[in-house]
DNA sequence: GGGACATGCAGGCCT
DNA sequence: GGCCTGCATGTCCCT
């Protein structure tokens, strides 16, 4: 399988980036980029640490060893060590670790610049100021990932490594990693000493304050790799030289990196940077994959740093004030923590041994009331990974900030939330796991514990069987609440959905909006790269009309990428593109059923444990009625088929006959499923579409819906007059 | 060859 | 008899 996976406290960068591939498969980020899929897993770091091993890519990987684990493996995630990136070519011998307090072989040109590397970071904390409590300057933070993600979105997993004492992937696997100090942290702002100040790096963190860790990092200088130094031989310090000329060159990277320091001077440390470490076939292939050069390499780092900059807020804010907001938040909601005899459900974040915090994670909002009733067995909540920025997702195909559903979610579900979602009474009766940091602030209605829980089951690969019966069992005990609530409960959507989600208003949706400047558009499985065509979509865009009454557009095209996050989040955008299907005959017919597409649904829907699968809450976009579809599969060969049931009443009212297709979305802010009916009508001048009179015609429909389905990297716009169309 | 998916159809339930 | 449920099978596409 190709897949990158996501390890626990590093985890989010890939996970919301669906970053790189592995390089033994070049096509795999490609597939990512033709928006196929992007898988991405949770490996549970701290119980499997073999996981990564057993990719058979670590070892094989060329290594930059990782000292001290100490000082590499704090509290701060490691970017994502993607053992299926590793190079074939890597070695295969095991990272012999080396002790980095040491590095008398260091080059005095190394020293020279790790020394001003280090001072830099070390002015940056010199404020004292708890980076905790700043706001993340890049705003959201979470999402600017996006746009680099919106390159690197892969079909494969990614895997990265758990920072932890254990040498979890770089250090221990023996990735070809590159610590980011390393890496991005070098460069030019070796020379900007008027950060110096060499006390300071000595009087943070525990393990900063290793009076050797000057030497570290000089040491490690000579380890480092820069990607874009393609015949960069990380051999030893005489490849200082030339790999210091090189990065000298790139004033633009370096630049960046600068002016990020000047912005999270407050927030992150020299420590926090040290802690991040990227394979160097990682770098090198995203940046090839994003085009290559010096370009690439910018984004790339833009992309790390935003990673580090959220994940190390989060992660701070989590191990400042979490503790007792942590424990709090189960003692305030006996629900919350069904089970308190866990032991795992109160664990501190800095216990965590599995999950990164969620790091793409809004700036802390206040908390407010929850809208929802907590009721064990009502609602369910996928995982809570934040989402990719709003403001240009609904349009487009979006890879899942959450994991795919393989591992497993809380299986006693019977309306499903979207990720993220206040509403979402999610329970874990387990108890929960506390493998992942959790921003208090977050999910302000979910008992930590059950969010890692629920996270852990959802993305962790450790995720046993065991774990599996367990859930099995539990969704058994709670089934028969379930039906009696949806019994009980005609719309029970409303609980659901949540009062204080305002109802999106026919407007907002994307293809709606479209239509109404005279072009409807499929919206297929978007490539991270823009399509040929996709250019129509920022043309398209100014015909749109204000998409929210609030003015807000809830859609923005990817190639629309607000680079800057602080200009580019709009809370107010909330529309997240789920899947799409075109409708076949079957789908509506009289079955009131329609298939979906398998790999959307296992994405961005709550993976079903059960065959009788989960109520689905679906607010009409156009009409605000919530229906309450069913979400299922089937068994099908070795596989399964995924169904929405209870759709006839829909497909009748919105009138939508064969060849039209619907819409899913999430609201990333209520955390409710919407659902759009499309109507496809034909141009003037054509043919009416009427239903196949024959087989063949049934054939070839079927043939070119397929393909449109399946032909994802292009997108496929549907020119139409303004009144040859409908769209409801 | 395998996976995804459209749909045929058998069996049970309901009216 | 009609409807519903759910499985099975055929077709198409991808690898």
């Amino acid at each position: 399988m190709k897949s990158l996976h996501v390890t626990a406290n590093g985890g989010d960068l890939a996970e919301n980036c669906g970053i790189l591939a592995g390089d033994a498969d070049d096509a795999v980020l490609m597939d990512g980029m033709d928006g196929v899929s992007r898988e991405i897993w949770l490996d549970d770091h701290g119980g499997d640490n073999n996981h990564h091993h057993g990719h058979g890519h670590h070892e094989d990987d060329d290594l930059i060893v990782h000292h001290d684990p100490s000082i590499f493996y704090g509290d701060l995630p490691t970017l994502p060590d993607f053992p299926c990136m590793s190079s074939s070519s890597s070695s295969s011998t095991s990272p012999a670790p080396v002790n980095a307090i040491v590095s008398s072989a260091s080059s005095s040109s190394a020293a020279s610049s790790s020394t001003s590397s280090a001072a830099s970071w070390a002015i940056l904390r010199s404020d004292g100021e708890d980076p905790a409590h700043n706001q993340n300057q890049y705003g959201s933070g979470n999402c600017d990932v996006e746009s680099s993600a919106a390159a690197l979105q892969s079909t494969a997993s990614m895997e990265i490594p758990l920072e932890n004492s254990q040498g979890f992937g770089c250090g221990e696997g023996g990735g070809d990693c590159i610590d980011m100090m390393d890496t991005f942290g070098y460069m030019d702002l070796l020379d900007s000493n008027e950060f110096f100040d060499t006390s300071a790096i000595f009087s943070q963190d525990d393990d900063t304050q290793n009076p050797n860790l000057m030497d570290q990092t000089l040491e490690r200088q000579d380890q480092m790799v820069i990607p874009m130094m393609e015949n960069y031989n990380n051999s030893g310090g005489d490849d200082m030289q030339m790999m210091n000329s090189s990065l000298e060159q790139d004033d633009d990277l370096a630049s960046v990196f600068l002016e990020w320091l000047k912005n999270n001077k407050e927030t992150v440390s020299a420590e926090d940077l040290r802690k991040v470490k990227i394979k160097k076939a990682t770098i090198e292939s995203a940046a090839r994959r994003l085009g290559g050069g010096k370009e690439a390499m910018k984004q790339l780092l833009k992309l790390i740093l935003e990673w580090v900059q959220t994940n190390h807020l989060q992660r701070r804010r989590t191990n400042t004030s979490n503790n007792l907001s942590y424990q709090q938040s189960y003692q305030q909601d006996p629900f919350q923590n069904p089970n308190p005899n866990h032991n795992n459900s109160i664990i501190p974040p800095s216990d965590q041994t599995c999950f990164s915090p969620s790091t793409w994670v809004p700036p802390p909002q206040p908390p407010q009331q929850p809208a929802f009733v907590s009721d064990p067995g009502f609602g369910y909540m996928p995982a809570p990974n934040y989402p990719p920025p709003p403001e240009y997702l609904p349009l487009l195909e979006s890879p899942p900030s959450w994991p795919p559903p393989q591992s497993g979610p809380m299986p006693h579900q019977q309306f499903a939330m979207p990720p993220n979602s206040p509403y979402s009474p999610f329970q874990d009766p387990g108890g929960g796991f506390n493998g992942y940091n959790m921003n208090p602030y977050q999910y302000p209605y979910l008992p930590s514990g059950q969010i890692r829980d629920q996270r852990l089951l959802r993305l962790c690969s450790s995720a046993t069987k065991e774990a599996r019966k367990k859930r099995m069992a539990r969704q058994r005990r709670f089934l028969s609440h379930h039906h009696r609530h949806t019994n009980n409960n005609n719309n029970p959507n409303q609980a659901q959905l949540g009062e204080t989600c305002p109802v999106v208003a026919p407007q907002l949706n994307p293809v709606a909006a479209t239509a109404t400047g005279g072009t409807w558009m499929y919206w297929p499985n978007v490539p991270a790269v823009p399509p040929p065509g996709a250019a129509q979509l920022p043309a398209m865009e100014t015909q749109l009309p204000p998409m929210d009454r609030a003015g807000s557009v809830s859609a923005m095209p990817r190639q629309q990428v607000v680079p800057d996050r602080r200009q580019g989040w709009k809370p107010e955008k909330n529309l997240r593109f789920l899947l799409q299907k075109v409708l076949k005959q079957s789908d509506v017919g009289n079955l009131g059923r329609i298939v979906l597409p398998k790999k959307e649904a296992e994405t961005h829907l709550p993976e079903l444990e059960a065959r009788d699968g989960i109520s689905l809450a679906m607010e009409d976009i156009g009409t605000s009625r919530v229906w309450n579809m069913r979400y299922r599969f089937w068994p099908n060969n070795k596989s399964r088929m995924y169904l929405l049931e209870n759709t006839g009443d829909f497909v009748k009212t919105n009138g939508l006959q064969e060849g039209d297709f619907i819409v899913i979305y999430s609201d990333v802010k209520c955390g409710k499923y919407l659902i759009r009916g499309v109507k496809v009508r034909q141009p003037a001048g054509q043919k009416p579409e009427t239903p196949p009179s024959s087989a063949a015609a049934t054939k070839r429909q079927s043939k070119s819906q397929r393909s449109i389905h399946n032909n994802s990297p292009s997108a496929i716009v549907l020119a139409t007059s303004p009144t040859s169309q409908t769209v409801k």
